[in-house]
DNA sequence: AAAGATCTACCTACTTAATGGTAGACAACA
DNA sequence: TGTTGTCTACCATTAAGTAGGTAGATCTTT
């Protein structure tokens, strides 16, 4: 990039237009939904010309389906933390909750529900890579109940793959509902509910 | 209103312009969210011209406000069908998801969603209306689950206001999730595991 | 009951601003 | 020298909203 480094720019200011691209645009998205902004939007948030985005993302189905990439990878990573020196399955839960509860305290929700909302109106591609989305944190969930029951910290008895539906329902909708409230707290209260319903008697 | 009524007309045709344009703008809003239609596409699905929908609806936000109100009502008609003649606490609760299962199948989102999902960008107005659709929402539900606990029906000792901010939530997210993925089968199974826990064991 | 006035619901034609996207020039690099 | 990143200047399209008008219904007055 040819952008002059300014003396006080600061080694986070310094990463490539790119970064910053996606991280107003993830910020937009989540925040006034994906036909909700526009390149003119993101051209004044990062300080660039509207014309320049083209050259990092010809469209904006291309932009999009960076920013699901980009979401579902920070997630994936964090996932895999959790998996890996989480306690037990309800922990984990929980664990994946605080996730959530991220987007209600800074006034964002998530990213692919933001998406998804637009329904038949979203380019196929985008619809695609958002199910896929889903799908990963279903089998992860899955996988993570599945464990728990079998280590008796879960909840017996019921289908690890409908309770893991119904966990992420329930986060996707407390963040939808309790931005609107601006209340972390009642997204605390869903998530303590949510996690001691999972606890094995 | 002026229209002729040709003599093929239904008594279903027949109904207002007004009407019309509210029945296919909320179609169109909970297809594909608030921003992502427009005048144009609402013109073309009621047979009439875009200015003409200048003379119901000013403006865009007293649309959305009318179709807000029109949503609302329709919610309130059916919580008070439930508590009327409703079973037990588990089963109205059961009978207010009924109400989302159907958006599931027709492929549409809840309109407050829909409109919740723009955050920021919304128009101050429509923000304090679904604010007001979901507060309505949350003390009906706790009024239900509390007479539910006083008459032993759900489960004692939790907080009936957290729950019901936990029911709804779970809801709004199903609705979100599934019918992304096209599943009224999980949207029940969802429900199931929901009322399954507000049950006195 | 006739006459005029007003109202309702729609129309065509338009404005202004914004949308996503393109073409081509230019400077800094490697 | 060619590539990369940015720019200015544009394009066609669409957005919401306005201006002004017309035909028919309804209300008011005599």
């Amino acid at each position: 990039m040819t952008r002059s480094r300014e003396p006080d720019e600061t080694v986070q200011a310094m990463r490539d237009t790119r970064t910053e691209l996606l991280m107003q645009a993830e910020t937009l998205v989540r925040g006034r939904g994906y036909a909700g902004f526009s390149y003119a939007d993101l051209a004044e948030a990062v300080g660039i010309r509207k014309a320049s985005i083209h050259h990092h993302f010809p469209t904006k189905v291309d932009l999009g389906a960076a920013l699901v990439a980009a979401y579902a990878a920070r997630y994936a990573a964090a996932l895999a933390v959790i998996r890996a020196d989480g306690p037990d399955g309800p922990g984990r839960v929980e664990a994946y909750g605080k996730l959530y509860l991220g987007g209600v305290e800074q006034g964002l929700g998530c990213l692919c529900a933001a998406l998804a909302i637009e329904g038949e109106a979203l380019p196929e591609r985008l619809r695609r890579d958002i199910a896929a989305f889903f799908a990963d944190h279903l089998a992860w969930l899955e996988a993570v109940l599945r464990e728990g029951q079998a280590a008796g910290s879960v909840r017996a008895g019921a289908d690890p793959a409908a309770l893991a539906r119904y966990v992420i329902a329930t986060l996707e909708g407390a963040l939808l509902m309790e931005r609107l409230f601006a209340s972390p707290d009642a997204f605390r209260g869903t998530l303590a509910v949510l996690v001691d319903g999972l606890r094995t008697p």
